[in-house]
RNA sequence: CGGGGUGUGGCGCAGCUUGGUAGCGCAUCUGCUUUGGGAGCAGAGGGUCGCAGGUUCAAAUCCUGUCACCCCGACCA
């Protein structure tokens, strides 16, 4: 692509004096404060000419990346056949997150969300052979979903920029082996965007297959909470394991003890005098078959609704009156004399406690010392609890710390979830056809786009990594239209430019007042600023966005300091 | 979808309680001055107060409905 000056008299690039009162985060404010994006409606936004300068970055680092190991770029359509998603099963399984319409004919199709299906009927009948195995492809394009709540401008919009890969492979060590290059690549797409990452273990979710990772941009503003540990081992809460140590309330017997009015676990710790570690929490829900579970788990625990819809399909909680029909007493449920046919599940910390503080199935009621196995059983022992910090790591058993982060890409092993819905199979060496084994690879680009913003800003504005800003220097006359300035700043613009650096100058007819804080607000990683008073003297200043310091140059150098300067900073995002 | 909140020139807001001819700051346009951290003075343009009903002599203001947007929860790149 062309490298042209950006000439700020000319680009469209309305700059917001004030926050917008819509927005709540950092990403979100500055993004709109800085004229690079424009809300269309909820959760859906244009980009001006400066953000789409920074989305073409973030795309052509990715793009780098993906052709670095062997991915070829297409473009499948937006537009998608509802046959194709009956096929797959997900016409039905997705939701109201798809979004669907109907053509002319009355014809059903969807607006892509991913593109499984579609990859995979484009390549099913005509990658036949193990000879042309494995292939990889990728796009990046515009995805749809009707979120059910979008917010935070670019972290969930219903319409966003997504670099979806698809992999097709003859057997699992094949697939493997793109996968953890996948890997390795979507590390080096959040390094070279400047994030801060963690990539976590997590739940494929609507996407399907078994193995997952998330990169995780570290980030207080983020919707995803994360676990980890110093030994290395990262999750997301939704699929972090961790061995959780219940506390145990010892007494010699059990006890049926009065508790007039505890209806919570906070209640009841606060009523005993014990810590909330220390009481068992009873759930109560049913799965699509409709058998009734009583789920325990340590009473500082959450239940994970991940965890238990793997194990129980459909699962949801029972409702107040279903409760009642059940002949069970909210806020007293215990595993001790529950109603017949009501299965018993609990937690695996479970086990170690031999003796519960749990609910007497009477309203008012609770029993300390209730024995497992002798006054009541468990039928099934489960990994069902939310994790947080302070349970205790998987791999290393030392405390966990706990983080948030924003998803900014996840890689998937489907294997043969699509091939075999849809009939996607190849013929091997022995002749025998067999179905794809597949892996499917995303980045949120906006998002990726957002996550770098929510990590680089300070109270003037966004400081872009050079990587990925809109342009790496942006002169700065002052008094434009100067017979003495000007020529000088364009001089200097030209020659950067000429040195292949990416260059913006502000030609405006704005105060300094003005052109800093715009330059500091849309964050150009460094300013040359040309001014008067030093082109008499014959120089200029350069300043560094993220630390605020300038310097003093002579003219007659500044040119080839300011390439020396940006070319070692591009090395710190070479990777 | 449940809970909370907001809709008044391009942006940010006041006015609404107690109905009476729509106002402020910023931005925009013109002129003069100014010109190293969001300039000053003078003048100008721009709003059927989200929309639809209703009450009233009279509605931004009261009532009903509806739509949009924001925040908290369930979903995800």
């Amino acid at each position: 692509m062309l490298n042209q000056i950006m000439r700020m008299s000319k680009i469209y690039a309305p700059t917001l004096k004030e926050d917008p009162v819509d927005a709540e985060i950092a990403s979100h404010k500055l993004l709109l404060r800085a004229a690079m994006i424009r809300k269309v409606a909820a959760g859906v936004y244009n980009f001006l000419p400066l953000g789409f300068a920074v989305l073409q970055r973030v795309e052509d680092i990715i793009r780098e990346e993906m052709q670095a190991i062997g991915s070829q770029e297409i473009r499948m359509s937006a537009l998608q056949p509802a046959e194709l998603w009956h096929e797959s099963g997900r016409w039905n399984d997705y939701g109201p997150e798809l979004m669907r319409l109907v053509d002319r004919n009355q014809h059903g199709f969807c607006l892509g969300p991913t593109h499984e299906e579609l990859i995979t009927s484009l390549v099913r009948d005509e990658l036949r052979s193990y000879k042309e195995l494995p292939k990889s492809l990728f796009q990046i394009q515009v995805k749809f979903r009707d979120e059910i709540r979008p917010r935070f401008g670019l972290l969930r919009a219903k319409e966003f920029v997504m670099k979806d890969a698809y992999s097709f492979h003859p057997d699992q060590a094949s697939l493997q082996e793109h996968y953890d290059e996948m890997g390795r690549a979507y590390g080096r797409i959040c390094d070279r965007t400047g994030l801060d990452y963690r990539p976590v273990a997590a739940d494929s979710g609507q996407i399907g297959g078994k193995t997952s990772v998330e990169y995780m941009a570290l980030a207080e503003a983020g919707e995803a909470a994360i676990v980890f540990c110093e030994c290395g081992y990262a999750a997301d809460v939704e699929a972090a394991t961790a061995t959780i140590k219940p506390l145990v309330h010892d007494v010699p017997e059990i006890d049926k003890i009065s508790t007039p009015g505890v209806g919570s676990i906070a209640s009841l710790s606060e009523f005993l005098g014990i810590p909330e570690a220390a009481t068992v929490k009873a759930l109560i829900g049913k799965g699509a078959d409709e058998q009734i579970v009583a789920i325990f788990v340590p009473g500082d625990h959450d239940l994970n609704n991940i965890k238990i819809c793997h194990l129980i399909p459909g699962f949801d909680f029972l409702t107040d009156d279903e409760l009642v029909e059940a002949g069970l007493h909210k806020g007293s449920i215990g595993p001790v004399g529950l109603p017949e046919g009501i299965k018993v599940l609990a937690d695996e910390s479970l086990k170690s406690v031999a003796k519960w503080v749990c609910g007497a199935n009477e309203d008012g009621f609770h029993y300390v010392g209730a024995k497992l196995g002798a006054d009541f059983q468990v039928d099934e022992w489960a990994d069902l609890c939310n994790v947080f910090a302070g349970d205790f790591c998987p791999e290393c058993g030392k405390p966990l710390d706990e983080a948030r982060g924003i998803e900014v890409s996840q890689i998937f092993q489907l294997g043969t979830k699509y091939s075999d819905s849809m009939g996607a199979t190849y013929m091997d060496e022995d002749g025998v056809e067999r179905p794809f084994v597949m892996g499917c690879y995303g980045v949120g680009v906006t998002r990726t786009l957002a996550a770098v913003v929510e990590q680089h800003n300070d109270e003037h504005g966004i400081i872009w990594p050079v990587s990925v800003a809109p342009a790496e220097v942006c002169v700065v006359p002052l008094a434009a239209g100067d017979d003495i300035v000007s020529p000088v700043a364009e001089q200097i613009a030209t020659e950067l430019n000429a040195a292949g650096l990416r260059v913006a100058i502000d030609d405006r007819n704005e105060r300094a007042g003005v052109k800093f804080n715009d330059a500091d607000l849309i964050g150009w990683p460094y300013q040359i600023v040309v001014g008067k008073r030093g082109v008499n003297e014959g120089i200029v200043e350069i300043k560094e966005r993220a630390t605020g310091e300038k310097s003093s140059i002579a003219i007659s150098e500044v040119v080839a300091k300011m390439v020396e300067i940006v070319e070692a900073e591009r090395e710190k995002y070479a990777f």
